[in-house]
RNA sequence: GUCUGGAUAGUGUAGUGGUUAGCAUCUAAGACUGUGGAUCUUAGGGCCUGGGUUCAAAUCCCGGUCUAGACC
């Protein structure tokens, strides 16, 4: 359940609590992605170190490995991975953007190859419910038809009405009482389709509302858009989940339209390719000019990363390709988002949100 | 010292007379947002040296230099 403690008096900014079966978390907060049981280059123990307190595994891969034998047989996901704090499991629904994964997809529900040996899979809302409901995630998401930016208008329409559908089905289906569900938005970024879509969406009641299909390639002001014309139609009193995006400037943006909830791939990918984050913006710590800086990769960071090594160490890592360069850089960019996001629920408490969002913007530059 | 082989981007290599000299890596710039872990895009950089044959040489011939191995 959801409760909103503070909101921000100049934006809709606004902080609260989400509890789940496996405790609390507190919001808006940014989760990282655990796809297929394990974040990469990053240990469930550093990741509790670095306070956070769930994250995203994806359903659909977790059934096919280790499968639902496996999953009943240790009683859950939580116990097989050994993580007691929340978990939430995507449903397989951003894999509709990779050919590759995707056969066909109808109003019955979505045939998948599988990536591990290319066997046929059929999942249907229901399949789906059943699934979340073995792996025993806190917060399952429902079965939603996602395009890409570039599809059609008509195209965006039946996917936006089958997302619909899909989600009454879910909800229907739904009956574990200890895991939460949330409904996804979809509608690309037209504004019809997202005010009808997230109307329909927030009246069924779903534990949280999810924004989807979105940060896929659109341009970043349709993005914003499309967040508006989404959050228009669902309850304030509601959570909000915008689903996949994770660049610190989209975060701190979307904070302060009202969004609770992040997960996104964004800091541990831009950490494997050598990207930092501080808050004075990026820096490709590969570049030359970083061979012989002798000092941390951002002052003031108090991350594991920070206190121990300096960018000229790193950077060497980073250049003579040593797994240690890709851990390290993953730590501190997630250390980096708790503390973005932790700054941002105090700015909330004291209804400064604005001027910080104005100053953080002003000062996060695209590149070093 | 003798014999044989080899010399093509920084590195490793492909290339039997006509190629914009290919590939990998490397260097530089950009990209990346509900994860196919090592990704993608673009750019940069080379025929050891001197002669000769030929319309045309990385390619064939001769000398030099360097280098590898074998033998004195």
């Amino acid at each position: 359940m959801f409760k909103i403690n503070k909101k921000d008096e100049k934006t809709k900014a606004r902080t609260g609590t989400l509890s789940t079966t496996h405790g609390k978390i507190t919001t808006p907060f940014y989760m990282p992605v655990v796809t297929k049981g394990a974040g990469k280059y990053v240990t469930f123990k550093d990741l509790d170190k670095l306070d956070y307190e769930c994250f995203i595994s994806n359903a659909y891969l977790l059934y096919l490995k280790p499968g639902l034998e496996t999953l009943k047989e240790t009683k859950g996901y939580h116990n097989f991975i050994n993580w007691q704090k929340a978990i939430f499991t995507d449903s397989g629904g951003f894999q509709l953007l990779d050919p590759t994964f995707l056969l066909s997809i109808n109003d019955k529900g979505v045939s998948f190859r599988s990536p591990f040996n290319g066997d046929k899979h059929f999942i249907s809302p229901e399949k789906l419910m059943e699934i979340q409901n073995t792996i025993g995630s806190d917060i399952a998401m429902v079965l939603d038809h996602l395009l890409g930016p570039n599809e059609t208008y008509q195209a965006h329409v039946e996917a936006t009405n089958r997302t619909i559908d899909w989600a009454k089905r879910c909800y229907d289906s739904h009956k574990n009482k200890k895991q939460l569900l949330f409904g996804i938005v979809q509608g690309g970024t037209y504004k019809d389709l997202r005010n009808f879509c997230a109307k329909k969406i927030n009246k069924i009641n779903f534990d949280g509302v999810a924004i989807g299909g979105l940060a896929i390639g659109e341009s970043k002001e349709n993005m914003y858009m499309a967040i508006d014309y989404s959050l228009e139609e669902i309850d304030e009193n509601k959570v909000r989940y915008l689903m996949g995006v994770g660049s610190p400037e989209d975060v701190v943006i979307s904070i302060g339209k009202g969004i609770d909830c992040f997960d996104s791939i964004f800091p541990t990918k831009m950490a494997r390719h050598g990207v930092v984050f501080t808050m004075n913006g990026p820096l490709k710590l590969g570049k030359q000019k970083y061979r012989d800086v002798h000092v941390p990769l951002e002052k003031g960071c108090d991350c594991y990363v920070c206190k121990n090594h300096s960018k000229a160490y790193l950077h060497h890592l980073f250049r003579v390709k040593e797994p240690n360069a890709k851990i390290l850089l993953t730590i501190h960019n997630l250390a980096f988002m708790q503390r973005l996001i932790k700054k941002a629920r105090e700015e909330i408490i004291n209804n400064n949100y604005e001027s910080f969002k104005d100053s953080f913007l002003e000062n996060y530059k695209p590149l070093d």
